[in-house]
DNA sequence: CCTACCGATCGGTAGG
DNA sequence: CCTACCGATCGGTAGG
């Protein structure tokens, strides 16, 4: 090698294969998968148009890639952030602040392309599906383990399932210059789910009951 | 008129119009806009792929018909299952039960359609927007009443966006033959606004404080 | 990774 | 609301 410029085991394609792939992650995001045509994303990786199938077979392939890419990478930061955290409530509003940044930081905004797992055939989808669980899955665990320790009234899958629709619906009003941070939101949802959205001023019992008629 | 058949004011192109709308509205929000082709709405109501146009300009203002006129029968259940409902926190359940309605139970299920805004143009989408606006101002009301009586810690918008979060994520995941009823769902929200997620076994303090190790 | 190209499909229209 | 049709675009491929 006379100048040395390519690190071994890095395949010379590599860089423009994961360039293709967080292109058409963020266009299939913006756009959405089926808006978003196969010229477009060469086009912004300075391709002509027949060439994103020489690193990928099909746009369904380059769909389900990035998804599998963008959740794996999603999962590493979530356990990195994890790590070495022992309050599960602190771990849980680490979690909550993280899977804001994959879904709203993050230059592919991966959570998001969920959405279009339906352009997808069985398998791919199948695929998905299990990424997806064990990303589920580490959320489970603290939550179990909250509601072991009677910090949480349950940890039955509709809170899980709640939570995650609190998170991911960002998407759709979350505006980087917006009023409120990612720390805000992330605090707002933390709160909601540990301390409860309401107010207990001092000492209040049960606030379910009915009043006759108020004053 | 011999037969009587059609009331008076009503046009009789309406029926075809509607059916278009709400067929329409439905494969919208199954396969997506951009997926869903005038050809296929076309032959789901028995037509022939040219006549859709006879009724609307194009596909976008099919479109755009359908999300406006869903939604304003989504505000009219809304305000219908609102009324008289003098307590505001038993009026958040009902508003949640029928928003969960409007989403899931419906047969257009217009709420997930919101998601297509982008496929419209701008005019397009500030009417979409003014209608939507119109839905959210009844909640915002009743969260700012809950907040005024002392029994939510705040109604600033993060909260209702929240609780949308929660229930616009069930189009996600919802399926009608699951686990969860939308009673079931509505009740789990509910309760996570309104007495928290946490179980405050007897006389608990503040939950915030770390403790220094876990014993 | 480019050039050149194909078959299929799609939104939309004219004219009745 | 149908028939017949058009122009444009799109995913994908052959061959280098």
């Amino acid at each position: 090698m006379t100048a040395g410029r390519k690190r071994q085991g890095a395949p010379p394609e590599a860089n423009r294969r994961d360039e293709l792939l967080r292109t058409a992650a963020r266009l299939f995001v913006e756009k959405g998968f089926d808006a978003t045509t196969t010229r477009d994303i060469a086009e912004a990786v300075g391709m002509r148009s027949g060439s994103p199938f020489y690193h990928f077979r099909s746009k369904q392939d380059l769909l389900k890639a990035a998804m599998i890419e963008g959740l794996e990478a999603g999962y590493r930061r979530l356990q990195a952030a994890c790590t070495g955290v022992g309050d599960p409530a602190q771990r849980l509003r680490v979690m909550i602040r993280t899977h804001l940044g994959n879904l709203l930081e993050s230059d592919c905004h991966t959570p998001m392309l969920i959405y279009e797992s339906r352009s997808l055939d069985a398998t791919a989808r199948a695929e998905i599906a299990a990424a997806t669980d064990r990303y589920q899955a580490v959320w489970q665990a603290t939550l179990d383990e909250l509601a072991t320790l009677g910090r949480l009234r349950s940890s039955a899958s509709p809170l899980r399932l709640l939570l995650f629709g609190m998170l991911n619906w960002g998407g759709q009003w979350y505006r980087p210059d917006g009023r409120l941070s990612l720390d805000e939101i992330a605090e707002a949802a933390a709160d909601l789910l540990l301390e409860g959205a309401i107010a207990r001023p001092a000492g209040a019992a049960a606030p379910a009951g009915k009043r006759e008629t108020p004053p």
